[in-house]
DNA sequence: TCAATTTAGTGACATTGCTCACAAAAAAAA
DNA sequence: TTTTTTTTGTGAGCAATGTCACTAAATTGA
């Protein structure tokens, strides 16, 4: 899979110094990947930092039990700040990466970023951008969990994946609903159904359609 | 107040580079404040980067009825992410940032950061390791409200502000743990009550006085 | 086609936490 | 010392969520 500078340029737009890119395509592995690809896990260790260029990545939290909860999307030219935390303390990974769909990253290996945020403005604006964008994403998670209940939490759920897919079809089931927002199966069915009698939504099986002015009704 | 750079280095351990110790004492502004006093509230702009000399900062999230979340200390040495991101990026705060007994601070416009960051491997470093505290417990607070019983989250707290204050008498109301956990007084006083019960603490007005070997009996 | 599996719907009930109401004790102020 | 304020204790009821049990529909696969 051969990439030329020109086709990175327009895949990652707020990068465009080209020793930049060149020193990117030179270090950096391109790598394709299926929907549903696991990429971390809690307790491995990462050695790459992803840089995504197509497709999303979805961050989760994890508990002992496995419970899980959703944290934010990776979006094309976005990256992780926990791997650059991690990396660079050579510490285990404390979240799970999970591909949403068919996505392409850049791995770049850690060693690089030392060396490229002496070297290149854009790299250490790039990742000044990065802690600051998932900084605000975590506050957003954490109140959510903290401060509203399970049914606004469901409703900007949806619209999160909605934006995320460029869809109002969501084609996904109760259950994994429920484990990304952290609660039960039936919670989830009940909530939904109560959507449904105020027809904001219509279910069927592994589908939720959304009324295209949902995101208004719920503001 | 005058102080050299001997006094800094030795209340920055982690900081010896005597460039940077001067850079510091010629740009920042060494400050001291009472306990309570409130450094940043959400929706003010951040000027300074505070860098924690003695005492320590309270970190709270808040909501827009103002309902509040202890996330972190800021102990000596350290500073805080938020004001780094905020700052560079000229946004306004996102947290509320309280002294939480007498504190002293050395404040640093943040126009200094971009520079020192260039020029001194131990600010970077600095500021890399601020980010990677920071992310850590984070996360160790969105564990707390979304996966633990305010049962437990009460527990934690009490260890957490133990072994900040390093004493086992704890000096503080119901409402004031109830506000911090975002919870009601009444629930704090119903799960402490519990917790005399099993003679875990004892309970005074205005003060909690915990088992030395609380910790190991929650865990 | 028919059995097995997956997904969804729903009632009943338990638990957790929130709110209201009020009492009592302790401390502060007058 | 009285009065007032602050802090704590606690019951009762309610709302949100979690759990269990079971049903039913849709889909898959043998």
């Amino acid at each position: 899979m051969a990439m030329d500078i020109e086709e990175l340029k327009q895949k990652l737009p707020n990068i465009t110094d080209p020793g930049l890119l060149q020193a990117l395509l030179n270090h950096g592995k391109i790598m394709d990947l299926q929907p549903g690809k696991v990429i971390t896990e809690p307790g491995q260790f990462v050695k790459m930092v992803p840089i995504v260029l197509e497709g999303s990545i979805k961050i989760l939290r994890m508990d002992e039990d496995g419970k899980e909860l959703f944290l934010y999307f990776l979006e094309p030219g976005e990256t992780c700040a926990m791997s650059l935390t991690c990396c660079t303390a050579s510490r285990p990974s404390e979240i799970k990466a999970v591909t949403e769909e068919r996505t392409q990253l850049l791995a770049v290996p850690i060693e690089k970023h030392e060396e490229w945020s002496d070297q290149y403005k854009q790299w250490k604006d790039f990742v000044a951008i990065t802690y600051q964008t998932r900084f605000h994403e975590m506050l957003v998670a954490l109140d959510a969990v903290a401060f509203k209940r399970m049914d606004e939490r469901l409703m900007r759920f949806i619209v999160t994946k909605m934006k995320q897919h460029k869809t109002n079809e969501l084609h996904t089931t109760h259950q994994e609903i429920a484990n990304e927002l952290g609660t039960s199966r039936e919670v989830i069915s009940r909530l939904l159904k109560q959507l449904e009698k105020k027809k904001w939504i219509e279910l069927g099986r592994n589908v939720i359609y959304v009324r295209d002015d949902f995101e208004e009704l719920i503001s």
